[in-house]
DNA sequence: TAGAGTAGAGAACGATGGTTCTCTGCGCAA
DNA sequence: TTGCGCAGAGAACCATCGTTCTCTACTCTA
């Protein structure tokens, strides 16, 4: 018999992966035994319903997307280039062969109508990376007007490449950053003179 | 009894509130039908399946932001105002209260990854977006990488407005594509001026 | 070895899905 | 008026959903 965090790590990455791939609903339960290989008993005694699973598929991954991040940025040099970073970690998740846009964007449409607790917890990590985002501007020494603006930037990167499959979306993104970052730069030098 | 043309058309705009508020597959027929009051057999010779009628709202929603992009982009003066009005267009929008994201990006997360003509309904119509947006650049005698960022902004503010709640979103991707634009017919002018 | 307890497989259950069918009633031609 | 045809309401149908239950079999202790 398996452990319990081995069972749970199973039925959660199962889950992810089918979620993901053809959304929660088109997903029954038993699907999710099947390919985790865990009992439906089990996977009831773990979370206590789907959409607890739903909450822990999100949850994992946060972690995975936060880890990432701090991955990419973290092998940067300059702080500008620590901003660019997050373009280049966006450009290599696209290119994978399962990457069918962002999970929690896609969840929130899909429930976030119907379920509040799905709704706030993509809320929650969207708001966590604007956080993340400003932090880096603001190490970098840039206006606070330019983190959202980043952000969209990824954002409309990630439906962008989803749809059209086509992993270039990072690119224009990572480019459209770099403009603004530069100009956003000028703009703040151009007030520090002026004072 | 009533025309088949009004019958058609409460039923897909019914669907259509119905879909995007809750999403597709938490709608069933029966909802539609009760809310449309239009019959089950009705229904059903005019749209063959659930997924025809997906479709047909799909249809009615591009038709919609084609001539809702079409207004806004007219009521404007120079070129570069006519590309910055779409991202007011987008802010009038978001204000809406039945505001929910853009159903295209929504339905493509839900349903994309098993149905085809689904996620190729999407596919053309952002596709169709891009290549106004860069018709729009064209005008504007803007350089040809302008447009694909410009849709980013687009894009970005759509989902983050809609999981956000908040409608500012538009604001900012339209001072970051006012930026974009700037630097980008600057940079156009210099190589003007290059040669 | 005997027995208690637990885990797994999957049947069972009630609800609901998309889709079809039946039955009722109304409008209309002869 | 009579019979025909079609529209509407919703019951019916089968599959599948999320969830629970049962039964078998195995493990571990005394």
């Amino acid at each position: 018999m398996i452990d319990e965090e081995t069972a749970r790590e199973r039925v959660v990455s199962t889950a992810d992966r089918l979620f993901y791939a053809h959304g929660v609903q088109a997903v029954g339960m038993d699907t999710v035994r099947t390919e985790s290989g865990v009992s439906l008993k089990r996977i009831y005694a773990l979370f206590p319903s789907k959409d607890d699973l739903v909450l822990a598929v999100l949850r994992r991954r946060t972690r995975q997307w936060d880890t990432g991040v701090t991955g990419a940025v973290s092998g940067a040099g300059t702080p500008r280039d620590r901003l660019l970073a997050v373009f280049d970690f966006l450009a290599e998740w696209f290119r994978e062969d399962t990457f069918r846009g962002c999970a929690f964007i896609n969840f929130f449409g899909e429930l976030g109508g119907d379920s509040n607790r799905v709704a706030e917890a993509v809320r929650e990590q969207k708001a966590s990376f604007q956080r993340r985002v400003a932090e880096l501007v603001r190490e970098a020494g840039g206006p606070g007007h330019l983190a959202p603006q980043l952000v969209l930037l990824a954002e409309g990167a990630q439906t962008t490449a989803a749809i059209s499959g086509e992993p270039d979306a990072a690119a224009h993104a990572r480019a459209a950053a770099d403009t603004l970052i530069r100009c956003a730069f000028e703009g703040s030098q151009e007030a520090e003179r002026a004072l």
